[in-house]
DNA sequence: CAGTAATAGTTGCAATCGCAACCAAGTCAA
DNA sequence: TTGACTTGGTTGCGATTGCAACTATTACTG
């Protein structure tokens, strides 16, 4: 056989979950510095309140299920809200080991600020790669965190 | 004016950021669980790895460069390779600040080894979104990563 | 009902990260 | 040359993470 390439050299720039993590970094830095500037919040916090603040009350088994998140990142994300007085905590009164969690007033604001500057933000983003392909990525990104893993594994 | 809708809630599940983050988190997880469970090797360490197999050699400065990889992150994981016998350092003639990277045997072996294992599940990746969509995906992404924060902005 | 297994959430700890401060070497200008 | 500035890389340290162990509560199962 030919000996000129060998079976096709590994290239990272080229492998998709560095593409991916790459782009995801680019696109978070700015906004991230934006939360964390304004009002001194983590990542994880700042997804809990957005979660918080589309569904009302949730537990945060929920937040885990929603967006995938660890159970200790969400538990710690929540006390800091709550330290805050971002959110406020009630136990269930259905199964007494839940808590349901939801936005404060303070909670509600923060999230309608940081929400419009979030649209905002996604909107230029889009704009920079023009609409329909915005759309296209939106619905293949969907699919790749929807099928999991490669080969459908499960974990 | 209307009073059905307000300018269109924030919702977390359509901003670009966070889905490229589970896209990245959800793709990298399974390779992660390869090259850590047979190397060890966190993933900095992969991707300085993957640079040096792909490059040759380069200083820290180079991978910091291409990879936008803290420098200290770098440095760490450079460290750690060395220790784990993957590569090997050499004062630059040029400028003895810097020190030219270059992978071992061994290092070589284990690049050829996670390469050829990234590349099936990569290969496998695509196969599920479809290669053309893989493929617009690809550029979709590294304009993205090439137009940095959204503005255009610097930093 | 006792007894075991699952589940919601928290905590401890070791590892990792990010940022600032820090060396050591190189550059530039007077 | 000397002194101010830049740059390659490392180190210290507080904050964040991930994982396993743990508490409290609920759900099964005989």
């Amino acid at each position: 056989m030919a000996e000129g390439k060998r079976p096709a050299d590994f290239d990272l720039e080229q492998f998709l979950p560095y593409l991916l993590n790459q782009a995801a970094e680019a696109t978070s830095k700015s906004f991230h510095a934006t939360y964390k500037a304004t009002y001194g919040m983590t990542r994880t916090q700042w997804r809990v309140l957005a979660n918080l603040g589309k569904f009302g009350s949730m537990t945060a088994r929920d937040i885990c299920l929603i967006s995938h998140i660890e159970k200790t990142k969400v538990s710690r994300a929540v006390s800091g809200l709550e330290e805050d007085g971002l959110l406020s905590r009630a136990t269930s009164p259905q199964d007494r080991r839940a808590e349901i969690l939801s936005l404060t007033e303070r909670g509600r604001e923060v999230f309608a600020d940081l929400g419009q500057r979030a649209l905002a933000y996604d909107m230029a983003l889009r704009a920079q790669i023009g609409p329909e392909m915005a759309a296209q990525l939106d619905g293949l990104l969907r699919r790749i965190i929807a099928d999991g893993p490669a080969g459908g594994g499960e974990d």
